[in-house]
DNA sequence: TGATAAAAAGTTTTT
DNA sequence: CTTTTTATCA
């Protein structure tokens, strides 16, 4: 026993989180609140079922729901187990994990070997068309929503939700026409949409359990997200030993909109008796004010299931609920402030110490050109996707096509980029034609071109010649290229040459000049990063040999030898591109989604438009969840927190803005404004983060004088000029010059002696400097390229 | 029939 | 502020 406790992987632990590591339970349930190392604890458990129980890596399955966490649980594990064994693991998302087993034994179920994943965008045109074929009367976004609740929800009957059949039984009628129609593409174009990936896998593992006969341990994180589906894998998963291990905490459930039931825990609990409870109540991130107030938000709902959550910290400076003009006064303060920590902080605290948490990615615009215009640098997660920006998107498409030439979205798409003379609705009457002989769109495009059969729908032969010359010829060239990088070891710059030779081909530099006149650099920028990130691909695919399965005893299974379908299976697993080794020179703010964050931390921590409309969104259905938002997101802070709200919305109509229902009533326990940020304060600010606070001297010494140190945003002489909404802007540091080329150095406002300015402000030139060009351009086209431009 | 210009409408969260 | 629809012209 003795030497049991002394493993090194329970040092640093508490005695509650030491027994869940090392607990002999076949099944562990561990739930607790935020900042209570749950994340830690199992990552050190799966050290400990490797290391000391003796569990061969490629036997435990880990997973997580987002990519990030799988990332960051894959380095953590990495750097406690060493010696690379962590790669074994069969750690990931959900959905990657499925796909890794249907691509091996799929074909067990019927699978076609070569399946491709479809995407959002997929999905969506696919149940539009369908609608419109079929003449139903449906919206198409609740159709679809409609149709991944029913595959998410599992098929075992637990969950009793025949709650809500939208409408009439003529709509429940029409959905589920539009659902067996959509299926019927999907298998069509041999795609599998992101609910396929579970569901049928759910289907394989139960059919062959052999598949999985390896399994020792399945350890499950941010438990509280599962859906019904993702629930059957896990059983199905560890049908042989039934070992489960799961982390989670129902207050942090936000995923309901993607069926998650919190159900499934107590489901869970009943379904397997004698499962080890383990409650973390040790909270190691925040202060306590940033707890009790957390608290205060998420007790507002009654039904919750209670947990104790002590802080370890001490209590720090009350959270503050800030209430500006509106959204740019907003936006403005939110700078103002920031500057105001770091530089009482003597620069302990820097930019990447701050996260700006959002409801929705759209909210950002504002935040960014404020930030842009300030001379910040930052990083914005979620929200915009890499593998979404037009030029990027079309590449793919093109990919997929050479992949997968059955694919008829993919195809459909790129038929006239570039342009080649056919318009929407001839694509659209040729898809209508291909359905009618049910072949495929290129089956019928390749036959009518080589006048095997010809077309009812008219082309004419200039535009023929097009799609002969430009688009069949293309995509038949690339195919044979693609048959070359046929296995991984052999050409290494396969797969990068494929897209060297598919720009080439399609003359894509010229392309863009012609189509984006205005900013075919950025665009271009965006193709060489995106043919680096190919790089990047195969590179650690190479070195890491992931992805693979471990060989099972009597069991066949089919292996992944192709790049190109890997590629493009990890591009739509994937929510964001790997920006990781860049950008982490200049210290960065983060911008991101509250869902985003979930997991995350930061020292200072700003929630802007807390507002009835935002927190709570508008369009949301469960209000608790929208609580449980807010609670995450202001559980992300360690020593300081805020919230804003403006009090008039910017849109044209500058309507009233109405305080978020949830800190309404309790708007009494924040601060109204930042908080005093003197000796004390800084110093328990710095005992939390565990750095060394600078002496006063050199904390006072390089503030410009006559700075004051107080909040006082919209209260100095300024702030009779800030009703008017363009001049609110100002205070950000360096607008008041008229429109210059590059945003001019000059005094911020609020009456401070400009002429000491000059110290302080060096450290912002250079990325100012950088930046300019990211200010200046609309800042809807923000991009990687531009990132790291700044990070460089 | 397709391309261009002008007007209109639309914005949650992720795999 | 941007993407999508509609009208007009070639």
């Amino acid at each position: 026993m003795a030497s049991v406790a002394d493993h090194p992987i329970l040092k640093g632990l508490n005695n509650a989180q030491r027994r869940a590591v090392s607990s002999s339970s076949a099944t562990v349930a561990i739930l607790a609140g935020p900042g209570s190392g749950k994340t830690h604890t199992l990552t050190s458990r799966v050290v400990w079922l490797v290391d000391e129980v003796g569990y061969r890596p490629q036997d435990v399955v880990v997973a997580t729901f987002t990519v990030k966490a799988a990332r960051e649980m894959m380095d953590r594990i990495g750097r406690a187990l060493g010696g690379g064994r962590e790669k074994k693991l069969i750690l990931g998302t959900f959905h990657s994990i499925c796909r890794r087993y249907l691509s091996a034994y799929g074909g067990k179920i019927g699978l076609p070997k070569d399946f491709g994943i479809a995407d959002d965008k997929d999905s969506r045109g696919i149940v539009e068309r369908v609608c419109k074929r079929l003449k139903l009367t449906l919206d198409p976004p609740t159709a679809r929503a409609w149709i991944s609740k029913q595959k998410a929800g599992g098929s075992e009957k637990e969950s009793a939700r025949a709650k809500k059949p939208p409408g009439k039984s003529l709509g429940l009628q029409e959905l589920q026409t539009c659902y067996d129609e959509y299926q019927k593409q999907l298998e069509r174009s041999n795609l599998l949409d992101y609910d396929d990936l579970l569901v049928r896998c759910v289907e394989l593992l139960r059919k062959f359990p052999s598949c999985v006969s390896n399994i020792q341990s399945v350890l499950i994180d941010e438990y509280q997200d599962t859906n019904g589906i993702q629930y059957e894998l896990m059983k199905l998963f560890a049908q042989h030993r039934s070992r489960i291990t799961i982390v989670g905490d129902p207050d942090q459930s936000i995923y309901g909109w993607r069926s998650a039931e919190i159900g499934n825990l107590w489901r869970l609990l009943r379904e397997f008796k004698g499962t080890e409870e383990v409650s973390l109540e040790d909270n190691y991130r925040s202060s306590q004010s940033i707890l009790n107030l957390s608290l205060q938000v998420i007790q507002q709902d009654k039904d919750r299931y209670k947990k104790v959550l002590k802080p370890v910290h001490t209590r720090g400076s009350r959270p503050v609920l800030r209430k500006l003009k509106n959204a740019y006064a907003e936006a403005d303060w939110i700078v103002c402030e920031m500057r105001r920590v770091i530089m009482m902080s003597g620069n302990m605290l820097t930019h990447s110490d701050v996260a700006i948490l959002l409801r929705s990615a759209a909210l950002s615009r504002h935040i960014e050109s404020t930030l842009g215009k300030a001379g910040i640098a930052y990083k914005m997660v979620g929200g915009f996707k890499f593998y979404d920006r037009a030029e990027i998107k079309t590449l793919l498409d093109y990919l997929r096509v050479v992949h997968q030439p059955h694919n008829n979205d993919a195809l459909s798409r790129i038929m006239n980029v570039p342009k080649r003379g056919i318009g929407e609705g001839t694509i659209k009457n040729l898809i209508e034609e291909a359905e009618q002989a049910s072949m495929s769109l290129w089956t019928l495009l390749v036959k009518h071109c080589r006048g095997q059969r010809t077309a009812k729908t008219k082309i004419t032969k200039h535009t023929e010649q097009r799609i002969t010359g430009g688009l069949i010829r293309v995509i038949e060239d690339l195919r044979k290229i693609s048959a070359h990088t046929d296995d991984v070891s052999g050409d290494s710059d396969g797969l990068v040459g494929l897209i060297h030779q598919l720009i080439k081909l399609l003359d894509f530099e010229r392309f863009l000049k012609d189509t984006h006149p205005d900013d075919h650099e950025q665009r271009w920028a965006n193709v060489q990063e995106f043919i680096n990130v190919a790089a990047d691909f195969v590179r650690d695919l190479e070195q890491t040999g992931d992805d693979t399965l471990p060989e099972i005893q009597g069991l066949q299974q089919s292996v992944e030898t192709e790049l190109l379908p890997r590629f493009l299976a990890n591009v739509s697993l994937a929510s964001d591109v790997q920006t990781g080794e860049d950008g982490e020179n200049k210290p960065l703010v983060t911008i991101s989604t509250i869902h985003a964050a979930k997991g995350l931390e930061w020292p200072v921590v700003f929630i802007p438009a807390v507002y009835q409309g935002s927190i709570p969104h508008a369009r949301s259905e469960d209000q608790n969840e929208e609580r449980r938002l807010l609670y995450v997101a202001m559980t992300r802070a360690k020593c300081l927190l805020y919230l804003s709200c403006p009090t008039y919305r910017s849109n044209s109509s500058d309507e009233p803005c109405e305080l978020s229902s949830f800190v309404a009533t309790i708007s009494r326990s924040f601060l109204e404004k930042g908080p005093c940020l003197d000796r004390p304060v800084m110093e328990q600010i710095a005992q939390i983060v565990k750095r060394k606070l600078p002496s006063n001297e050199a904390i006072y010494g390089s503030l410009p004088s006559m700075y004051s140190p107080e909040d006082d945003f919209g209260c100095g002489p300024e702030s009779e000029q800030d009703n008017r909404r363009n001049t609110s802007r100002q205070i950000g540091a360096s607008i008041d010059a008229p429109p210059a080329k590059r945003p001019r150095l000059s005094a911020p406002a609020g009456g401070y002696d400009s002429s000491k300015e000059l110290d302080w402000r060096k450290d912002y030139a250079t990325t100012m400097e950088q930046s300019s060009n990211f200010t200046l351009k609309k800042s809807g086209t923000k991009t990687l390229h531009m990132l790291l431009q700044l990070a460089t």
